[in-house]
DNA sequence: ATGGTGGTCCTACCA
């Protein structure tokens, strides 16, 4: 089974290089971020006609909004709704894999604005404790399929100091901040998420997922961040096989300034 | 130290 993630800054803008991908990459479910479309204009009948017959949106107007797109049906769903602020940033889905059901979890983590301070800065707050709120939620959710479940999404988090182009330039720039980094860390401690992406591609190779659009040339400078994450419950520990990093997505035409990750399971 | 670009939906706000 192929998964993949991808924050694409705008569903509807960039409908033709998401289709590309899935013709290209041919994931069997594609997770969105920053889809920033209301459901009912979510586009659908495309993905339909691409093969793509289960959709899962939970957006808004302008800001925010997820998606799950899958080949394979979903025995379930699920929309939660964090930090009580009605902001669409997390979709659910379970689906029926090979070896069984396969609980995937989208998330969209807030930015966290320019601030790293949560006294001056509310939107680091929400950032906060938004992951404290998934910490808690998954310490608690014994109802979920225990040790088959995925968590992908834009964190908006880089953890590692090879996830950044400087760690010593980004220790007080959002994303990389070491506040922000102990609250993902604990996210992951919840359950014992495994991150493996970087469990295939070594912890001293630098590796991004982001750049900015603000680069004159973003692949001369690469000041980029690893902010988009693909992790498994430690049930699933060894059956994630491959994964890759679509930096030539980067220069598609309008592109988004995330990359998409795949990861290929056997299950 | 600053501003650089790009998205939504029309005026700022967000990334």
């Amino acid at each position: 089974m192929k998964l993949a993630t991808w924050n694409i800054n705008s569903v509807r803008l960039r409908l033709p290089i998401v289709l590309r991908f899935l013709e290209d990459v041919a994931p069997d479910v594609l997770c969105l971020q920053e889809t920033k479309c209301p459901n009912a204009q979510f586009p659908e009948k495309d993905f339909r006609k691409a093969g793509y017959e289960h959709i899962l949106a939970n957006g808004q107007s302008g800001y925010h909004g997820v998606a799950i797109i899958s080949r394979l049906p979903f025995a379930d769903t699920g929309k939660r709704e964090f930090c009580g602020k009605g902001d669409a940033r997390h979709a659910s889905a379970t689906i029926d894999a090979r070896d069984g059901p396969l609980t995937v979890h989208n998330f969209y983590v807030p930015a966290g604005g320019d601030e790293p301070d949560p006294e001056k800065n509310e939107k680091f707050d929400h950032k906060l404790r938004f992951l404290d709120e998934m910490r808690g939620w998954f310490e608690g959710a014994a109802n979920e399929h225990d040790d088959a479940m995925v968590l992908v999404g834009d964190l908006n988090i880089a953890p590692l100091e090879t996830d950044v182009w400087s760690h010593k330039q980004l220790l007080k720039v959002v994303s990389h901040t070491p506040v922000e980094v102990d609250r993902l860390a604990a996210v992951q401690a919840s359950r014992g998420w495994v991150d493996v992406v970087r469990q295939h591609i070594p912890a001293d190779e630098h590796l991004y997922t982001w750049w900015s659009y603000r680069a004159r040339d973003w692949r001369a400078s690469n000041k980029g961040r690893r902010l988009d994450h693909i992790w498994t419950t430690p049930g699933l520990n060894g059956a994630c096989k491959s994964v890759d990093v679509l930096i030539d997505a980067r220069d598609w035409q309008k592109p988004s300034d995330h990359v998409p990750i795949t990861a290929v399971f056997d299950i």
